[in-house]
DNA sequence: ACAATATGTTACTATTCAGTAACATATATA
DNA sequence: TATATATGTTACTGAATAGTAACATATTGT
């Protein structure tokens, strides 16, 4: 109990470990599946058997849940500081655009997005749409003040908020940070399409 | 064979009995998803039993296949319309998002939408892949026309495309006709978005 | 009526895989 | 050093379920 920096030490290497599970089998879950990946498969990526991970995770679900509890963490982070900075609602939404882009691309984030609500146990199943929803609606708090400021046009806050998430989550499936569009043009376009839309001059 | 009549009879009942199969099955993959539903789960929905099933499908993933089949047909079935109207290419962008939301909101297609390139098998996998790139690089086109003719603003026309298929598949999956937002009110909102952006006045 | 074909059933096989029990070893703390 | 706890293994069970074989009936064209 004294020796605080030896208990330190272990409660890091576990959460090292369970980072490396969760990161490992977030990947093997967007190559080839949730329902084709089994527990052994992951186990063998952190060359450990299957019973191993139970130390770790509580089942198999749980990986999912975890990892949507990162997800969370990070999405609210930045809400958090949007919130806080100077700038009308439109600004804010910029910002909102940008940082949620370098989070989609995480492969924890990533695996979230595409598995977020499809628990089996109904509980965490509405758990999870609730995250989901309670995050959607500090978007739409942000258009609306955008709205209200006039930075943002008059629309239907509700549609755009859900627009936007989706093809915001939509590059978690196909952006690869190797691949042939780069990360600062990305954000570019996606900025330039949400401001102006598509209308030529 | 000279009664084909009749023949056509028994053809069209078989039609209608693979189609009715396709919308039960597609139904019960978005609610449950697609591992979560048995071959015994879709037979007892037609009132037959499992190995029934396997008169009209070659196996479970083949279901897919149909599905993409049907979408397909569809889909460019309104490119091809679209490439023939008069227009320039902002108009036939704007006909393509109004036609693609009408046609996103069916079953088979929403299936198809959520799993399409999520074949087992490795070359169905595959084509399904190329079959969606394919009708990306028709939307491409347009956008490119657009650009061309001055409609559509100087942009990376590659990213458009994907982050418009990725807003309009997602609304596969949220959009329920009984539901809050209404279809014409949807469209609008999406063509404003899609024109405009969100800049205000 | 009578073949041929389409449509359907019951009963089974074979495989995959999440989760667990029982046992073994390493590490930290007192 | 002794003890507790954390971490790991091997070997198993139990359930789900895709796909098939063998058999039964209905429908259609001749």
């Amino acid at each position: 109990m004294q020796a605080v920096g030896k208990n330190k030490t272990r409660e890091e290497k576990r959460k090292e470990k369970l980072d490396i599970i969760l990161r490992n089998a977030s990947r093997a879950f967007m190559e080839k599946g949730y329902h084709k990946t089994s527990l052994d498969d992951i186990a063998q990526m952190q060359n450990v058997t299957k019973p191993t991970l139970y130390y770790y995770i509580k089942n198999k679900e749980d990986i999912l849940v975890k990892c949507e509890e990162e997800a969370c963490l990070r999405i609210n982070g930045l809400l958090d500081e949007i919130i806080l900075i100077n700038g009308n609602g439109f600004q804010k939404l910029n910002q909102f655009v940008q940082g949620y882009i370098s989070i989609v691309t995480d492969d924890i984030i990533r695996c979230h997005v595409r598995h977020r609500g499809q628990m089996e146990e109904e509980s965490l199943k509405l758990k999870s749409i609730q995250n989901h929803k309670d995050i959607e609606a500090r978007v739409r708090e942000i258009i609306r003040i955008g709205i209200e400021d006039g930075s943002i046009r008059e629309c239907n806050a509700t549609i755009l908020a859900i627009l936007l998430f989706d093809s915001l989550n939509g590059i978690s499936s196909w952006y690869k940070s190797d691949g042939q569009v780069k990360s600062d043009e990305l954000t570019e376009e996606v900025l330039a399409l949400v401001t102006h839309g598509v209308i030529g001059d």
